[in-house]
DNA sequence: TTTTAATTAGACCAATAAGTCCAGTTTAAA
DNA sequence: TTTAAACTGGACTTATTGGTCTAATTAAAA
């Protein structure tokens, strides 16, 4: 079996970081087990030795490219709370319209039908983070009485759709255009203060 | 050649309706040209004749799909302000979800970046409509004094991301919940409640 | 040094699928 | 009835790919 040895862990990192490239750029059946071997400067059959089959390779790529998109950048929830609530719009906002971002998330939500642990792994990686330390955070400043959101959570879902907003619509469907984008961040501010109207104590 | 011969274009039609079916149900590379030729109880050279090759075949079908997903009924803007809004917010909230709007749009999302006409065309059947009509709409309240939307498409955008909320974001990776679930139309309502209280004049 | 694990290159297999071809049959128009 | 278009079913070509096997090579541990 496979030990962890210097050599053999770098090969199965190799393997791992040309695996989460090409699934990501081109999604699971254009790429082949050869073209991941390949690009890992690697034999075809090492690949097999280190992860099973595709499927149980493309899963660990996934996995892997979740937990390294950076997502926790933009939950930095600390200071006062429009500042705060600036900062995150415009931090996650340019996130969630991230190539990377994007391409990872369309990957998933696409293959869930057939391969249910990864739209479960990439849930909780991501969405399911965001909304709950949003949560976390409207609960607290309610507490503290600066916010009024009786319910956090509901809270939580209206600002992070708010800022996903017709820029993350476009943006998935390859169809951005110039006035979206640059009118973008003042969207963003906009959503700040159009929530705060709402919920603020 | 073709022409518009009855018994000709049933079969056209019974093609396009498996293929329709078949490729949202299965996306496009689970779906071979004989598999869309069986489920039309018709050859595989008939399936060549109409639609010259499978790429062409899938984008008339996705295109059909758009037209037929019932959109429009989400859409009848008309009567008193918050009646109006949360009617919208119910039909559309529900619209989104749906199984059949969701693998929609999943796959045209996945396949823009090698079809990039495909994710054109749902971008202006889809998004495009509603943000277009509801952008309108904010523009004609705002006009008659009943809200204050000085950036109407700004507006809307904010309006739909929260209706779709986390329901949306859970649907899309088939990680719904009981609780999202059963509470959705207070979600919605709260939303509306929460788009007045910012917007209301 | 010896031995054992890991890697390699490439042949190989079985399955699948897009697209073509064709001879024979059905359909519908003239 | 004649004729031409449309359809059928199935064989065929060509190419790809997931996965296996093997003999030879390299690297590391004992």
């Amino acid at each position: 079996m496979i030990k962890n040895r210097t050599k053999s862990e770098d090969k199965r990192r190799l393997i791992l970081k040309a695996a989460v490239r090409l699934f990501v750029e081109h999604g699971f059946t254009q790429i082949t087990m050869a073209k991941v071997a390949e690009h890992a400067g690697v034999s075809k059959q090492t690949v097999y030795s280190h992860f099973g089959n595709k499927e149980d390779l493309f899963a660990a790529a996934i996995e892997n490219k979740c937990l390294s998109l950076g997502l926790a950048d933009s939950l930095h929830l600390e200071g006062e709370l429009k500042t705060c609530l600036t900062l995150f719009a415009l931090r996650f906002g340019s996130f969630i319209i991230e190539d990377e971002t994007l391409k990872t998330h369309k990957l998933c939500a696409f293959e869930a039908n057939h391969l249910p642990q990864l739209a479960e792994i990439f849930f909780r990686l991501g969405p399911d983070v965001v909304i709950s330390e949003l949560s976390r955070y409207f609960a607290y400043k309610t507490e503290q009485g600066k916010l009024n959101t009786p319910e956090p959570r509901w809270a939580a879902s209206q600002f992070l759709g708010m800022v996903m907003g017709e820029a993350r619509l476009r943006a998935e469907l390859n169809q951005m255009d110039e006035k979206t984008l640059v009118e973008r961040e003042q969207y963003l501010l906009n959503s700040v203060d159009m929530f705060l109207k709402a919920y603020q104590a």
